[in-house]
RNA sequence: GCCCGGGUGGCGAAAUUGGUAGACGCAAGGGACUUAAAAUCCCUCGGCUGGUAACGGCCGUGCCGGUUCGAUUCCGGCCCCGGGCACCA
């Protein structure tokens, strides 16, 4: 125990208590069955070079919960690394005339000092990156275990592609409908790629989202529309004439109810029998090109002219019989259900804007259950209802409607129920060099086979030379190269989409070193699922629903356990500046590095945790650093000044708990009673706010004791007193989580023990929250009127006399009278009175 | 257009989930210390209003209505702002 400086000095107590952590291993676990795991994660981050504001929150919301569960006994787990295949590597290489290689290492250099500054609790003998061949090597294993399991098939599939360059376009390579190099116009191309069949869990991934107590519900809506699930009927229309080896067009639709109301079909564009017209019909190929330009954006798409071209054929309808003519639309996405639609503009909108522009025929098949009004000659009555126009059904509700017409429709074997999803298989091939190769061969017939385990990895090149157009994997012409037992054969030049090496690093860091497999059954299962994960809500469908995904793939493939890998999710908001997003393009970005050397990594920690909830967008203030910044010096000043002259912990705090002895807390006097109850019931507000993640109001809480400690202290001299020592050992514990350098080094100096991390956490003193009388609030007619402070242990009648005799409630009930006294145990007394 | 979030002082926000609206902080104003500034400390701080004062009154949580002794909180209808979107039939 030395003399605390007179000033607060960040820079140097930052280095050394990292220092101390570092040799210390402090935060290095492993597992261990016979104590609680925490396993708490933030979303790893792309080694973009440099430290943002975002990751600044993200990073510190998680490190203070892992050092309070930490603090809460449990053993806790909180590692980091690097997602570090992608295209700006590519990018930059070809800027900088390096390899992608080379610069993401040395980002990942850069960026790992940064956050060694903040000082995280990280365990950092887990690093791992996902361009090391230890890692990808399991995901090419995992890759090949699901092709021979049938997971695993290639279809073609439409990219970005640049005539010019020859070269598949990501998409924010394509800029205003060219390529972002050379400015020619992009075409969409059909070219063979590998899928993961993620539709086969698509059931099991919506359901399980119910168990999903602790996610917010806004992403766990997210998920349920992506997945899509709906409930309809495949129904064919019979073709008068058979056309491209079609004798039927098949649509899905939910709403076999306005099967009466039907008036044409609309076919997409890229239907077979759209493609097929369109080679003798100039005007329909002409249509058909000009919808491949438009834009797919639901957004672009809603005020989007709808558009189409009538082909000539005509279906017959399956119960009436009646002919409907067919059209082509540019409203119809070939992706989705069978790429046709049957058409009821009374009961659709778009069908209705549609046949409004084509004067088509709109018949009403179903009415407002309560006859009120509708008038479609100003849009689609969309509702369910009751069905009229529709002969032997009219009258019927949608359910009866649906079940009469499915049932109709199956006697001719014209329709049959069917469930529906809207999610797409998982299109894992990208056209790029920097990612993990796809670990397959083409024999002499181009018939693709895994690449064996034995032969694992299939390593990527890292000193390559980019030139900005072509993947070098693709260029070289010794790489492709290889052999199936013996025979000349030739390998995939593709990469992983880099959404497989997130979908699963969470699992992998629990056992990163281990060679013998995928993951380590026995350490897996020990810290799986991960207890908390922290990441921003723009991951809330892909990257989250992959990664779900890819758990029951592990478990399935019985590598692990657990059905979920997250059992919660926090999702932090932005960081804005100025009401708008930091970003480079406005210009309204904060170094997080110039603030960390200005005023120490704990004011950053501490103001970013107190400026706003981790779920709330964060307006950034520098006077609120400096705020920050203030109260941290407060702290210091106070310990500094009763660094001697309180009395010391071992003379009055408990030793396990390191509370006040209860024989102490019985001897104290009124002012010291009171002081204490402050503290105390501030200490229970932060323990339930630490619960729900409400770190804000934590800090807050922090702010209070100081200000009551330091109140007492000057104003009623209060200075060997053992509530204080208690109380600066409660507001350190409380604090460590949040500026985990200064709650060291004041624990350590004001004797409380060597180690905070080590201390146990504060509790909640019951008794210290008793008071003998209580003040309750006294309404009149809703307003209030008046205080009173009564006995404890006063009977209502009491409570009711106290409130009715308060002289300014007498003012409002004089000459009135009394009609209700409600008393709220605790709380307040409403008189009614008129 | 559809699906999610949000609207509370000059600003960031809080409110035991139906019980004193504005905790905590920022900014601002006044004062103390100082040759001065910085730093620090003390006081005031939603609007209007009565009173010399002590202390009161009215209004106030996006807008309109409802339920209730009591609504920022629950219900119905609207208006703005932010985010997401694959025309999902």
């Amino acid at each position: 125990m030395t003399t605390l400086d007179e000033h607060y000095r960040p820079e140097i107590i930052e280095r050394e208590i990292q220092t101390y952590w570092r040799s210390n291993q402090s935060f290095v676990v492993h597992a261990d069955p016979t104590r609680e795991k925490y396993y708490c994660l933030a979303m790893f981050p792309y080694p973009s070079g440099k430290l943002h504001m975002g990751h600044v929150r993200n990073y510190t919301i998680a490190d203070v919960i892992s050092r309070y569960q930490r603090m809460q006994g449990k053993n806790v787990l909180q590692p980091m690394g690097w997602d570090a295949f992608g295209l700006p590597a590519e990018n930059a290489a070809v800027q900088n005339n390096t390899a992608p290689a080379a610069w993401t290492y040395a980002n990942i250099d850069a960026m790992k000092t940064q956050l060694q500054c903040l000082g995280f609790a990280y365990d950092w003998t887990r690093e791992l990156a996902t361009c090391q061949p230890q890692y990808y090597r399991w995901e090419q294993w995992f890759f090949t275990q699901l092709y021979a399991k049938g997971l695993v098939y290639k279809k073609t599939s439409a990219v970005n592609w640049c005539p010019q360059d020859q070269t598949v376009l990501a998409n924010e390579q394509v800029v205003e409908g060219c390529c972002w190099r050379c400015d020619t116009p992009v075409q969409r191309k059909e070219i063979p790629q590998w899928f993961i069949r993620i539709t086969a869990y698509a059931e099991e991934l919506l359901e399980a989202l119910d168990q999903l107590d602790d996610w917010p519900e806004q992403v766990r809506a997210m998920q349920r529309n992506w997945i899509g699930k709906s409930r309809g009927i495949n129904i064919s229309f019979p073709l008068t004439d058979a056309i491209a080896g079609y004798t039927n067009i098949d649509v899905y639709t939910t709403r076999p109810d306005t099967l009466m109301g039907v008036t044409y079909l609309s076919l997409a564009a890229e239907h077979p029998i759209s493609l097929a017209l369109a080679t003798t019909n100039p005007a329909l190929a002409r249509f058909i090109a000009e919808c491949k330009q438009q834009s797919v954006a639901e957004a672009d798409m809603a005020t989007m002219t709808k558009k189409g071209v009538a082909t000539g054929l005509q279906a017959r309808h399956p119960l009436s019989g009646e002919l409907v003519p067919v059209w082509i639309a540019n409203y119809v996405l070939m992706d989705y259900g069978s790429g046709a639609v049957m058409a009821v503009p009374a009961h659709d909108q778009r069908d209705w804007e549609f046949a409004t522009q084509y004067q088509l025929r709109i018949t009403q098949v179903v009415a407002p259950v309560d006859n009120t009004p509708c008038n479609l000659d100003v849009e689609a009555f969309v509702a369910r209802g009751t069905l009229i126009n529709s002969g032997k059904f009219d009258g019927l509700l949608f359910d009866e409607a649906f079940n009469a017409i499915a049932a109709q429709l199956a006697q001719s074997s014209l329709g049959t129920v069917t469930t529906n999803y809207r999610l797409r298989d998982w299109g894992v091939s990208r056209q790029r060099y920097w990612g993990t190769p796809i670990p397959m061969l083409y024999d002499g017939n181009e018939i693709a086979i895994p690449v064996p385990a034995d032969k694992l990895p299939v390593l990527l090149p890292e000193d390559v030379v980019m030139d900005g157009i072509q993947s070098p994997l693709k260029a070289d012409p010794i790489w492709k190269v290889s052999d199936i037992d013996g025979q000349p054969a030739v390998r995939e030049t593709d990469t992983f989409d880099t959404f497989m090496e997130s979908s699963w690093y969470y699992a992998r860091f629990t056992c990163p070193d281990f060679d013998g497999g995928m993951l380590d059954p026995e350490r897996a299962n020990y810290w799986l699922p991960v207890d908390q994960y922290v990441g921003g809500i723009e991951h809330a469908i892909l990257h989250l629903l992959y990664a779900r995904f890819f758990h029951k793939l592990m478990r399935d493939a019985g590598l692990l356990t657990s059905d979920e890998p997250f059992t919660r999710l926090l999702c932090q908001g932005m960081v804005l500046k100025d009401g708008s997003k930091m970003s480079k393009s406005k210009g309204n970005t904060v170094d997080p590095q110039a603030l960390i050397d200005s005023y120490g990594a704990d004011t950053v920690r501490l103001f970013t945790m107190f400026a706003a909830p981790p779920e709330q967008s964060l307006e950034w203030s520098d006077e609120g650093v400096a705020g920050a910044a203030r109260f941290l010096r407060r702290l210091w000043a106070y310990c500094r000044e009763h660094q001697t002259g309180v009395i010391a912990a071992t003379d009055c705090l408990q030793t396990d708990r390191l509370m006040l002895a209860p024989e102490l807390s019985a001897m104290l006097n009124d002012q010291q009673k009171t002081l204490r109850r402050e503290i105390h019931t501030v200490l229970k507000k932060a323990q339930q706010d630490y619960e729900k993640n409400q770190f804000n109001t934590v800090v807050s809480a922090c702010m209070t004791i100081l200000n009551q400690l330091s109140a007492q202290g000057t104003r009623n001299s209060l200075p060997a007193c053992p509530v204080a020592t208690e109380g600066v050992a409660i507001l350190l514990r409380l604090l460590s989580p949040i500026v985990p350098h200064l709650a060291h080094l004041l624990w350590r100096e004001m004797g409380y023990g060597d180690d905070i991390l080590s201390a146990p956490w504060p509790l909640v003193d019951d008794t210290a929250l008793e008071r003998a009388t209580l003040d309750m609030v006294v309404q009149v007619n809703g307003k209030v009127r008046g205080q009173i402070t009564v006995a404890n242990s006063s009977d209502r009648g009491a409570i009711e006399h106290a409130a009715l005799t308060e002289p300014n409630v007498q003012r409002f009930t004089d000459g009135k009278t009394i009609r209700k006294v409600i008393v709220v145990p605790n709380k307040l007394v409403s008189i009614v009175a008129n």
